[in-house]
DNA sequence: TTGTACGCGTTATCAA
DNA sequence: TTGATAACGCGTACAA
């Protein structure tokens, strides 16, 4: 018992004996066994963390992020991955629950269907926070940026260049960011007027593949029905259209101009360098792992969403580099 | 204690008592906690992983190489990030220890000056496997790629496009990966016969900025003595060293050819897409989960290097599409 | 200031 | 087949 009390610095304990004690367990090699610790405390100081793919840019981006922030309040990290399968994500839960995780931090995997799971841990106790992709309506936090609104902005500033015919490749509407980029997609183009042509908005998925295969059905019709310009919901999707469209031996803006979502490390280097709305990754890592904290601290009770503010990258990819100040009316970014 | 029979699937349980045990389980949204079995069990189902750098694209793309094993096997990954500090990384390590985890993966981070830490942790008996950044020597096993040999080889390839004056921004001479590629370089400069001029080998360290400012050393240097090729220590070095040979008005590989090693995810992207050695990280972290497993398992006790096959990628930075089936003589790879 | 008894949730061991 | 008891290593509460 006075080990405990010297190793936890607690006050009342002879100067001699804290003496004796740390030399003997220097000596022993003696550490802590946080296992046992967290038995007794019923704590781990431990977060877990579900992202759909690592290997996405934007993902180790966030972690550096949230590992910054709980680095420095003394938590460790445990990383799962879902491979954007329903299946893998629901057993990733069940294993964080089971490890008694002080709080999980999780971006839904793409082909989730249900959000049963989410409520089960919210009823269990367990505090969670959304990063990313969010789901709502359960009442946990989320993290992200104002999808609807980012989606908007870089819709109104194609529209603003005078193309018409503007498509959308979706993200999956199961999805709050699929459904949220969709409908500030549709705002922008009735905001000015137009005429939504849904036989151009497809679900292309989170992918390049998805994009590639998406934007060829678009290429597939008729010229006078093509789109001139399309939204995609991410970058890689956006890359894989930028690809279908060299591939038909067209060009990127002078025959459809396209734009992404991210800024991911490639962005620039594109053959077309993209325009895309700047998702500020580590950033949004932080807040989320500060909004966790505060969940697990208990200073924070109620569900809320924590934007995290986007920017507009202008890039060659949408033909509009001469009206870079451009903003629609009453933008929030 | 039947519970715990029929929770972990023991044979010796009669039908009729595991049903209800299952079914009161169920009512009650029993949850297994893992932290009072791992303190029973003493072990932990949990791997640690030490990455100098999430950020860096080999880093994910090893992480998920190891996640696939380890998901795959029953086991959990800690994540932890040492920023390229040995304090950071220290720090890792310690709580790596307390939570009692299985086994280690680590890659050394880049101001990494002495092992005494690593040799602790092997004299307290954790399984422990490097991977990429070895350290050597202190009976841990290492998985990562022959960095001597590749280094000879692309180095070989340069010299066989008749290149005189072969630069190299090395490494952390105090890694082995810095050290081995150095040696592989030296040694192909050897078998051709050709003077090493050391005023050529300069540290540029692993990031971009260090390149670039080992590049423009270089630069300074009169055109006489200047270098007409440079091999890079890893890809992010060799994007800095062609920016500085860009921004200097020069031209890829026009007036010095560059080349990487990694094959990172922006080599095909850059304004010269990179020739480089491609390291396959993915496998790389595989081979490292099924090393430390097999460690973990006690199937393996001696340390063993395990070596991961690399691939020269040719691209334009080196000047050399013509000759790319030049292979050095007794070429391993 | 120091030490004792107990509990955290699980498994191993041995007895019923 | 089932159950009782001890043990894993720590912290809390309270007594000495």
């Amino acid at each position: 018992m006075t080990v405990s009390r010297v190793l936890n610095r607690r006050p009342n304990v002879d100067d001699r004996t804290r003496a004796i004690v740390l030399k003997t367990a220097k000596k022993l090699g003696y550490r802590p066994n946080q296992i046992a610790q967290s038995l007794a405390l019923n704590r781990t100081f431990t977060i877990g963390v579900v992202v759909p793919e690592i290997s996405h840019s934007f993902f180790p981006e966030a972690i550096r992020g949230i590992e910054e922030v709980t680095y420095k309040a003394g938590y460790h990290l445990i990383l799962t991955h879902s491979a954007e399968t329903a299946e893998r994500e629901r057993d990733a839960i069940q294993m964080l629950e089971s490890k008694r995780v002080d709080g999980i931090l999780l971006s839904a995997a793409q082909d989730v269907q249900d959000d049963t799971i989410y409520r089960q841990l919210m009823k269990v106790g367990v505090p969670l926070v959304f990063f990313d992709r969010c789901v709502r309506g359960i009442g946990a936090s989320c993290v992200s940026i104002d999808d609807e609104e980012s989606a908007r902005v870089i819709t109104h500033h194609i529209i603003a260049h005078g193309y018409q015919r503007i498509g959308h490749l979706a993200g999956p509407l199961h999805l709050s960011v699929g459904r949220e980029r969709l409908n500030g997609f549709k705002r922008a183009l009735e905001e000015s007027g137009m005429h939504c042509d849904e036989s151009l908005i497809l679900e292309s998925g989170f992918q390049e593949t998805g994009g590639y295969a998406a934007m060829m059905k678009l290429l597939d019709l008729p010229e006078s029905r093509r789109p001139r310009a399309v939204v995609a919901i991410n970058d890689p999707a956006a890359y894989g259209a930028i690809k279908a469209v060299l591939d038909r031996g067209l060009s990127v803006p002078g025959d459809v101009a396209v734009v992404g979502f991210s800024d991911d490390i490639r962005a620039p280097l594109m053959p077309v360098p993209l325009t895309t709305m700047r998702q500020p990754a580590y950033e949004l890592g932080k807040a989320a792992a500060e909004r966790l904290l505060a969940v697990v601290k208990g200073s924070v009770t109620s569900a809320e969403d924590v934007i995290v503010k986007t920017s507009l990258v202008l890039r060659s990819s949408c033909g509009c580099w001469d009206d870079g100040t451009y903003n629609p009316p009453g933008s929030l970014l």
